[in-house]
DNA sequence: TCTTGACCTCAAGTCGACTTGAACTGGCAC
DNA sequence: GTGCCAGTTCAAGTCGACTTGAGGTCAAGA
């Protein structure tokens, strides 16, 4: 049998077996069976996390991801879901590197006090009608 | 006299007054005064409050922006902090490039089944040895 | 003077994605 | 047969950045 233990399944993956169990309670992967408590994967669980791994690499929720798979299991991916999550990806490509740019421009910088760098200070009313105008929530990975 | 009322700086800002209290709380910003009860800001803080816009949109923590001001109030930019964060922005600005040109080719893409897709099961490998390798925590703009 | 209502404080709640802790169970080696 | 310990459950905790709610205060307008 193929059948994969839950500490293999975490070996192999990478995910640990408490956000494995955690994956499971939330309908994103389905343990095959138990060997008495303990659970059982099928291989192709492996593939699962890896498609979740990728969701959540783009910015996809949890709640979104289990919504890409049909009640059978099966991937039922949306292409304009996906679409538009790539402009939205793109649109964040953008801000990023204008803000990639800055930084360094404000890095590499010779004015004494960056406030006296119109590089810095047009960095800034970007940053500042950024958080003025729309209810814009912004968040970047971590570290 | 040019006090603002914390409405005002609300409304000129349009960060929340709750947020405002907050960042003082945190000691992001200082009011200084208070007319009765209601605190008074001085027309600065609405600068200073860009550049937290700018950090926030930038990827940096509070606990790092609160860092980059002096005791003394003054900005204390430093400069390889700077670079360090533009250099971390362009590795995400490139996973991301990654995962957008991967989403815009698998909602292009003609296969049946997106599994049976070459692009798309590169991207899941890709995802997958993410995940798997490095304890790599990865978080996206929500939205 | 009295009322109003915007602002105040402080504690607690929220959100997403997990992690951690306490108490328990059961297959397997001895 | 029995003890070990990796696995199990369920509840609660964590983290960051705020928001919300209850109850209180006070400057200003009628």
């Amino acid at each position: 049998m193929n059948a994969l233990d839950i500490t293999e399944v975490a070996r192999r993956s990478g995910v640990p077996a408490s956000t494995l169990r955690f994956y499971e309670e939330k309908g994103l992967i389905a343990s095959v069976g138990r060997r008495g408590l303990r659970r059982l994967f099928d291989a192709d669980v492996l593939e699962r996390l890896a498609l979740i791994a990728m969701g959540r690499a783009a910015g996809f929720s949890l709640e979104e991801i289990a919504r890409m798979f049909a009640p059978d299991g099966r991937p039922r991916i949306d292409r304009r879901m996906l679409s538009a999550k790539a402009e939205q990806l793109d649109k964040t490509i953008r801000e990023l590197s204008a803000m990639r740019d800055g930084l360094r421009h404000a890095a590499a910088c010779p004015a004494a006090s960056h406030m006296e760098c119109p590089t810095f200070r047009r960095l800034l009313r970007g940053a500042a009608s950024g958080a003025t105008g729309a209810r814009s929530r912004k968040r970047l990975p971590p570290r």
